[in-house]
DNA sequence: CGTGGCAACGATAATGATTGTCAAAAACGC
DNA sequence: GCGTTTTTGACAATCATTATCGTTGCCACG
C-alpha cells in the first residue's frame, strides 16, 4: 500500500471525454457532452461524463462555470487563471485575464485575516451580433 | 391602465419576509427562512418564500449567492454594488467594494463590444478565527 | 360601505440536474 | 496470463427550485 501510484487509469471513455474537450469550442453542459459522444458511437455512460468532468476539474484541465440557469457548464481553457465575458443571448464567451483584480482579490481577503484564498468572477453581457 | 401602478401589493407575507431579513446577519437559503417563519408561527408557504425572495432580489434589495453547494443563499445587504468575502469553513461574509473592478470589467466587455454588463464575483478563504 | 377585478398565495406535483449504489468489466503490475 | 483494484454504467434516489391552478385577500372605484 506505498502511496506512490497515483492510480488514474487510463480508458477508453477518459481519452473520449478529453478529446472531445479538445475540439469543442465555447461551454457545454455534461449532458450536452455526453449526447455527442453517444452521436459519435462512442459508448460513455452518463454517470462516468460527470466523474470525469469532475476529475478534469479537480486536476484545473478544464474551467466550471455555473451560470443562473442552473446548470453546469465545462470548458477546455487555456491554461491560468483567468475569467469569462459570456454573451447572455447566444453563449459566446471571450476568456479575459485580470491580473489587477486578482491581486485585489488576494490582497482584500488579506486584510480581513482570511487565508487560502480562491475567487470567482464572471461577466455577462450582450455581444455586438446579437439582436437585444 | 396608466402605467403608474406598481402593481406590486403589500401582503403580510411579503412584509415577514421583508422583515425577517432585515432582523438576520448572514445568508440564510430560502427553506431555512421558511423554516423560521413557521417557527415564528407565520403562515407562509415555501412557494411565497421563493416568490418573495426573487421579488426582492430583482429589486436590488436583498443579494443572491449562488454557493458551489448548490442552495441559493440571501441576505439582506446594505445597498449599493458590493461583493462577498465568505469564509468557506464557518460561512462568516465580510461585504466588500471594489470600485476598481467594477469598472475594469465594465472596461473590458466594452472593449468587446458587449453591452448591458453585469457581473458577479465571489471570494471565498479560511478566516482567521476557523481552524485550518 | 359594498363589490369586482386581479394579483398574490399556497399545497402539491413536476422538473431535472446531479449523486449514490453496486455488480460486472477492464486495466495495470508482475 | 493472472489477480487485484479501479472504473464503469444502468438505475434509483435526492433535493432544490419551478409550474400549476383553485382560492384568498388587497385595492380601487362606485
Amino acid at each position: 500500500m506505498s502511496e506512490s501510484g497515483a492510480a488514474v487509469r487510463n480508458t477508453r471513455q477518459r481519452s473520449a471525454v478529453s478529446a472531445l474537450l479538445g475540439e469543442m469550442e465555447g461551454f457545454h453542459s455534461a449532458q450536452d457532452l455526453h449526447a455527442m459522444l453517444r452521436q459519435r458511437g462512442e459508448r460513455v455512460g452518463l454517470t462516468t461524463v460527470y466523474r470525469t468532468l469532475q476529475g478534469l476539474a479537480d486536476a484545473g484541465e478544464i474551467d466550471v462555470m455555473r451560470p443562473p440557469g442552473g446548470e453546469h457548464l465545462y470548458r477546455r481553457c487555456s491554461e491560468g487563471h483567468h475569467h469569462h465575458l459570456v454573451c447572455r443571448v447566444c453563449g459566446r464567451t471571450v476568456e479575459v485575464a485580470g491580473p489587477a483584480v486578482e491581486s485585489w482579490a488576494d490582497r482584500v481577503a488579506a486584510q480581513h485575516g482570511y487565508a487560502d484564498v480562491s475567487h470567482t468572477l464572471e461577466i455577462f453581457g450582450t455581444c455586438p451580433t446579437c439582436p437585444r
